[in-house]
DNA sequence: ATTATTGTACTAAGGACTTAATACAGTAAT
DNA sequence: ATTACTGTATTAAGTCCTTAGTACAATAAT
């Protein structure tokens, strides 16, 4: 599966928004260990400083922690993955809604568009 | 109205997103005249020269145009603004869909997940 | 025991964005 | 005619992100 990496933003919070995704979809299970932060770096195709980075900022919410010399792996904490996986989901309907907002549509007329574009 | 700039974009690109929507939301009137750049510049919180690199972006859609001593000025074009409006409201529906794909969900609960936050 | 791999740390360089401080020519207002 | 305002251009400095290259200690693999 492609990274997908743009310029917009900082490529290290791309790379933790994209591996945040993959734990919360199942894609890695719970305890399993993550690759090498020079295998992720070379898959990703950035610099392993950046991979490093965006994993030390991973590391901080939680959903994953390192051991020092044999590897990095996901959070035994179903519950915590789960909460992830709202907060998620709520960020990107907020910011949705809110944008739409902006192009000056009410929630009806937002309800409707979706449906228009989900049965398309 | 607060300007609301964050620091994980470009500053310049978000101001240029916020015009978009004052313009496409009928907050200037065809042909309508802008504030001048540094008053925009103040009225942003930003550095003149981010205000006219903004406004410089924006000149190339179009939906603007400067007189070079008496000031810019929204287009007259009723379509192009329409179009935009169009362009930009798809892709926050793309890009809202695209998103919530990336977290495991099918069509219709998207759907769903819209409706319950529509009625909220 | 030796070798490979792990996360981590460090310095240096380049690029993009932003701010700051000026400056200029043309137009509007007076 | 003079003044104020317009968009525009330029140079310099500082910050953040990224890449590159190197290095180290601890563990795993052989």
């Amino acid at each position: 599966m492609p990274w997908n990496l743009n310029s917009d933003i900082p490529v290290f919070i791309q790379i933790v928004e994209h591996i945040k995704n993959e734990i919360v979809t199942g894609k890695y299970k719970l305890g399993e260990r993550l690759p090498s932060v020079r295998d992720l770096a070379f898959e990703a195709g950035v610099n392993p400083n950046t991979m490093q980075r965006a994993l030390s900022e991973l590391e901080n919410t939680g959903l994953v922690h390192s051991e020092r010399t044999s590897g990095r792996f996901i959070t035994e904490d179903e519950d915590m993955i789960k909460e992830m996986k709202t907060s998620l989901v709520n960020r990107q309907i907020e910011e949705f809604f809110k944008n739409m907002e902006k192009l000056g549509f009410t929630n009806e007329e937002i309800l409707k568009l979706v449906k228009q574009y989900a049965d398309k």
